[in-house]
DNA sequence: AAGACGAAAGTGGTTGA
DNA sequence: TCAACAACTTTCGTCTT
């Protein structure tokens, strides 16, 4: 495959941070080097008129310089119109574009978009958890939530809300990480679209949780059963509402380790789940009091 | 000395008058 | 809009192993 050569000196400027982006060899996808923000999972197609290009004058006119079409794009005309006069320089024309030219609207669409797919792509989330968190992103557009609040927390929380909703076991702390807003921004936001947009909250299944809290404490599968076991037990008979299911987790998975007679302090686990001690002994505490689990000393 | 415990004070949010 | 409230955090002193 003589195609694969030509794809080396592509250069795209990444609409982030306005950095070089590179192309990774064996996937293809476009990614920025300063941020790391992926451009193009799918990679581009760069040869779809079936021909090689032997010069730079043939290379540059068979190039396409637009995204394939994808709902996540917000402006399919954008990719044309700037193709036309992307002929010299064709990074600072875009760049500058995006300055002067675009509507603020439209702007915004594409900015959301970007840092959503820059964050799901990190997070490994599914395409349909994307197209719903920018479905969610839209509706809080028109309904003008954007007002007072930044474009990265909103997006944040669609994600997050999308998350909750697909089922998708992702805490919102796994979310910040990807994020540069604070954790009060993207909290703001989250009610505000629950709020604003009159939708309801989807509760976090706790023992959705579990599993892969399990995995990053190296704990078995047994344990792991029993850590669901108590949780259900637990959502069963009481409610949670208000509460943090992370602390429920950790109770769980405290008192399962404890049933199990692994060595593991209450600080390692609260630390890997994300939480306190303190939260996780009044869980903990909660728990052995309700079910009357008689622990092992 | 480490881990578990819980009191006290602070944070950021909800609710209801 | 404000006060009461609930959940959680941070900090810290005390007890237990």
């Amino acid at each position: 495959m003589g195609i694969e050569s030509e794809k080396d000196n592509q250069t795209t400027i990444c609409p982030e941070c306005g950095g070089q982006a590179i192309t990774i060899e064996n996937t293809s996808e476009i990614v920025c080097s300063k941020c790391g923000l992926v451009i193009n999972e799918r990679g581009l197609d760069y040869n779809h008129s079936g021909k090689r290009a032997y010069t730079q004058q043939e290379k540059k006119a068979r190039d396409r310089t637009g995204s394939p079409i994808s709902n996540l794009i917000p402006d399919m005309e954008l990719t044309t119109v700037i193709n036309k006069r992307d002929i010299k320089n064709p990074d600072l024309k875009r760049a500058a574009k995006w300055d002067t030219r675009m509507p603020w609207a439209k702007r915004n669409l594409l900015i959301a978009t970007t840092e959503l797919k820059r964050i799901s792509s990190n997070l490994d989330l599914p395409t349909h958890v994307k197209m719903e968190a920018m479905r969610i992103y839209r509706q809080a557009f028109k309904n003008k939530l954007l007002r007072g609040r930044s474009i990265n927390a909103m997006v944040a929380a669609s994600l997050y809300f999308s998350c909750r909703k697909k089922k998708i076991p992702r805490t919102l702390q796994e979310i910040l990480e990807q994020s540069n807003e604070s954790a009060k921004d993207v909290k703001r936001s989250y009610r505000a679209i629950i709020k604003e947009l009159k939708l309801k909250a989807p509760n976090t299944n706790p023992s959705a949780l579990i599993p892969r809290f399990n995995a990053e404490l190296n704990l078995n599968a047994d344990t792991e059963r029993v850590a669901i076991k108590i949780v259900e037990m637990f959502t069963k008979y009481f409610s949670i509402s208000g509460k943090d299911p992370k602390g429920l987790c950790a109770g769980a998975i405290y008192i399962a380790t404890k049933l199990k007679h692994i060595d593991l302090t209450q600080k390692e686990i609260a630390d890997t789940i994300g939480i306190t001690e303190v939260t996780l002994r009044s869980r903990y505490k909660e728990i052995v009091k309700k079910l009357n689990i008689n622990l092992p000393d």
